[in-house]
DNA sequence: ATGAAAGCGCTAACAC
DNA sequence: GTGTTAGCGCTTTCAT
């Protein structure tokens, strides 16, 4: 252990002075040029080793031109669910997989207010790539970024001028077919769906996995309630579902929160789940978890997603050539909702 | 509207030049000095306006040696639990207040592996400052960090070596306090508490607070029970006092997740909940808003407390005066679990 | 393979 | 009040 006194940082300079090599071939070093003898490496190593040096980034990024840290962009309307789980799953997700390399994260809300702030902070050469993130909402409004800047979405586009971009999906049809098919395997012959906005593209993929599996196995797919994925609607769409006067003994429901909602409806009601109704959600969230009964649901793997999108910008900004779509696969969870 | 390609970022020189004066003058105005007359102001704005100027980072922090960039340090124990709302929220607070300075977040997530590269990122000069949170966990290997760089935490430090930081914390004991005194003037006479860890200080200040309550109505303060703050802790912790033999009317439990346990067994052994006991809880979580029956609660201002955090940091980088350490109010939610 | 030299865009003394 | 002059610590041609 040495001093304690503040030791004003060792500078490229000094770890060149003594490993006994030009600024050059200690920087060489750091970079990891291919060009540098093994011998130098090591004395270069030992200095910095014994300097604890370690690069000033401001001084790396007035040189190189590149900054080596990315924007994580959360529109303030996902800010303001941010309590979503999901949410918070994908940004640990990103850190996570950004420690592993030396970028930096940088977070930004971007709220109505300063959207022009924001746009100019992005494009004002402050970050190599910008991760979007819009879950449950349709809120595209930085597509175009894509065009001056590196991008990578979580979720996919709904517009169709998006198309080149970048994304990271998971496969909400794929998802909700499965779960439907779940049900049909549980044995219920009359399968209705709570489905969500059908201007977000998680509403309408879910809402054709399971009319999909429903009409594969000669099913009517006529019952079908919207909601907006909160619980209220979901407890709303029940209750219409409910009084609408058709019998039915099965329901996907394209989130779990509004699959909570309905739970306490049918509770409510005295139908017994899943006796008489057997339930089944999509996330994979608390509400899934704490619900009663528990729910058989769709598991979204969004620390993978989260760590996934940061995967695909930094192959990008490397130079490495990456897939511009993926999706992630999904796994269902099976509870007692739908266990009879 | 101008031309859309890529207009690569005007310098400072240009707005000068623009301007027709100095890039000292231009680089004073950005500043915001006051030694600048109003012409030239108006002349740089104007140039600034119309060029579109953005002030390079790099440039500007490897010149003034301040980065105006602040870290958020997520201790990876806290990560595990990132779904925990509490921290999701702290978060937004943090990234909102900051949006309103030109400060900017950068995200860690410090784990055990890589420890001594967040040491040497925070020291290297790659922030001004840090803000270490550490919600419901004792981690404070960061307590030390606070000797060579400006820190603020997030929750009152466990040990007394950091008696000299800053930190915003959640009056803990004043809202345990107060929710235990709900459950008396409900009705409850025979109060338990299933409290935390004794080694966090929430868990200890909530049980401290909850003593306080039933002691100076006259109470008896003997039935306690030990849990970790996870549901499971909880609903092990309530099967002891159930089997314990001792009558109890009222619980406060110190978070809501582990209420949220509680009442599973409560349930599960045909007690009614308010009506044969009445629980409350602490965080005002998912887990307390989705409970059967909806639990009552101390509702934890976490975007205010991130917010300020955000702020006290500021402050204190910007050379104002600031109190050591703030206390947030907390709030009390009356719910179905308590009332009768 | 390595070194020398020229900046990257800005701030901060210091003179005027 | 404003301009001039040095750098901040690093990368990057370009020679060698």
């Amino acid at each position: 252990m040495t001093t304690d006194a503040t030791p004003s940082a060792p500078t490229l300079e000094q770890v060149a002075a003594r490993a006994g090599v030009s600024r050059s071939t200690v920087s060489r070093v750091v970079n990891e040029s291919p060009h540098v003898t093994d011998e130098a490496v090591a004395a270069v190593r030992e200095a910095i080793e014994a300097l604890g040096y370690v690069p000033n980034r401001a001084a790396r990024t007035l040189a190189s031109r590149r900054t080596h840290a990315i924007a994580l962009v959360v529109p303030e309307s996902t800010a303001k669910v941010f309590a979503d789980p999901f949410f918070a799953s994908v940004v640990q997700g990103v850190a996570l997989h950004l420690a592993d390399t030396d970028y930096t994260l940088t977070m930004m809300i971007a709220s109505e207010a300063n959207s022009e702030k924001t746009r100019r902070y992005l494009l004002g050469g402050n970050v190599d790539g910008a991760l979007v993130v819009s879950h449950h909402s349709g809120d595209h409004s930085y597509a175009r970024l894509g065009r001056s800047l590196p991008v990578v979405f979580g979720g996919r586009p709904l517009s169709a001028e998006e198309s080149g971009s970048y994304f990271v999906d998971v496969d909400n049809a794929a998802g909700a077919e499965a779960v439907t098919r779940h049900l049909i395997e549980a044995g219920c012959r009359r399968i209705a769906t709570i489905c969500g906005p059908q201007d977000m593209p998680p509403g309408v993929d879910r809402l054709s996995g399971w009319r999909r599996a429903v009409q594969s196995a000669g099913l009517q797919d006529d019952l079908v309630e919207v909601g907006d994925f909160s619980p209220r609607s979901g407890a709303e769409a029940m209750t219409r579902l409910l009084d609408g006067g058709q019998e039915f003994d099965g329901v996907f429901v394209a989130n779990d929160q509004m699959a909570a909602g309905a739970l306490s409806v049918l509770r409510a009601r005295g139908k017994r789940v899943p006796a008489d109704v057997a339930v089944a959600g999509f996330d994979g969230d608390i509400y899934g978890e704490t619900s009663e009964p528990p729910l058989t649901t769709v598991l979204q793997p969004s620390v993978a997603l989260g760590a996934r999108m940061a995967e695909v910008l930094v192959d990008r900004l490397e130079g490495r050539e990456v897939e511009r779509v993926t999706m992630m696969p999904i796994d269902l969870v099976v509870r007692a909702s739908t266990r009879r």
